[in-house]
DNA sequence: CCCTGCGTTTCGATTTTCGAAGCGCTCGCC
DNA sequence: GGCGAGCGCTTCGAAAATCGAAACGCAGGG
């Protein structure tokens, strides 16, 4: 499978226009998962994994090299992963998605079994939505 | 394969968590690009197709129910697909990933083959974000 | 009547994903 | 030194998702 990049034909476009192979890079099982778990910090390859509900190492090692590809993921010295500055935007442009999902569950039923995290991201929208939730982010729990 | 719902176990994740279940959803080749080619006001079955890069018909099918099911599209007396009100906030949660892989086409490389609509997103960022994106949204081009 | 475009279904071929196993390596420990 | 545990990563057959082309019945227009 190739890798999209902004600027050439990708699956399922062949105009180039960067947001087709966005989507086709992260249309792609586990991307945005993976995108995701690193957003708190630098994570191994086998810790991620797991991270991942233990997704298949073989996927998460092509997702991986896609990603890296991409410049939105970076390997440490230490053999760690972590986002890149785009990659951590990527991550914040992810964000009002989460925030959807959550407005999402709510109109699908009322009581749709709550998971413990779901709290964080429910406050982080009714709060002053001043800043673009800047740096440190994640304040606190996880936006699941 | 099953429909995702915010509330019950997805696929690769057992926790049922809002953002998970729409990460399922989302995450499913063609179900972002459909979202985002309905943006713009109801599309027939065989247009939606032609606007997708003439995706399969079969997976098309596929997506649509699927995206019904999570009453993110609905589908007009005259069987043409329309966002409903969630699907048209899905769509603006969308659009940070829009202006993101401007960021990232950019970042890549100097000069990446621009297309003609690739101008109205970068023109929205520049702009004024004052209030987010309000109701009309899509002011003009197609920001692909 | 015929032609065109529509929404939709079906089915075999292809591609992607899974999942388990294994490799070589490093580290801490007895 | 020997041992076990965890690591990053690869391989490979099986299962699942996706493709792509064909076809169906239906509507409307010429």
């Amino acid at each position: 499978m190739s890798n999209p990049k902004p600027g050439e034909p990708v699956r399922g476009s062949t105009s180039g226009r960067p947001l087709m192979a966005a989507l086709d890079l992260f249309g792609r099982r586990w991307s945005l998962r993976i995108v995701w778990e690193l957003r708190s910090g630098p994570l191994g390859f086998r810790p991620l994994q797991k991270q991942c509900d233990d997704m298949s190492s073989s996927v998460m090692r092509q997702r991986l090299s896609e990603l890296m590809d991409a410049h939105v993921v970076r390997q440490l010295p230490d053999s760690r992963y972590e986002l890149t500055a785009l990659g951590r935007d990527a991550c914040l442009a992810l964000d009002p998605l989460a925030r959807w999902s959550q407005r999402w569950a709510a109109e699908l039923e009322p009581e749709p079994a709550r998971h413990p995290d779901d709290q964080a991201a429910t406050r982080a929208t009714r709060a002053t939505r001043a800043r673009t939730v800047g740096e440190g982010a994640v304040e606190g729990g996880s936006a699941d």
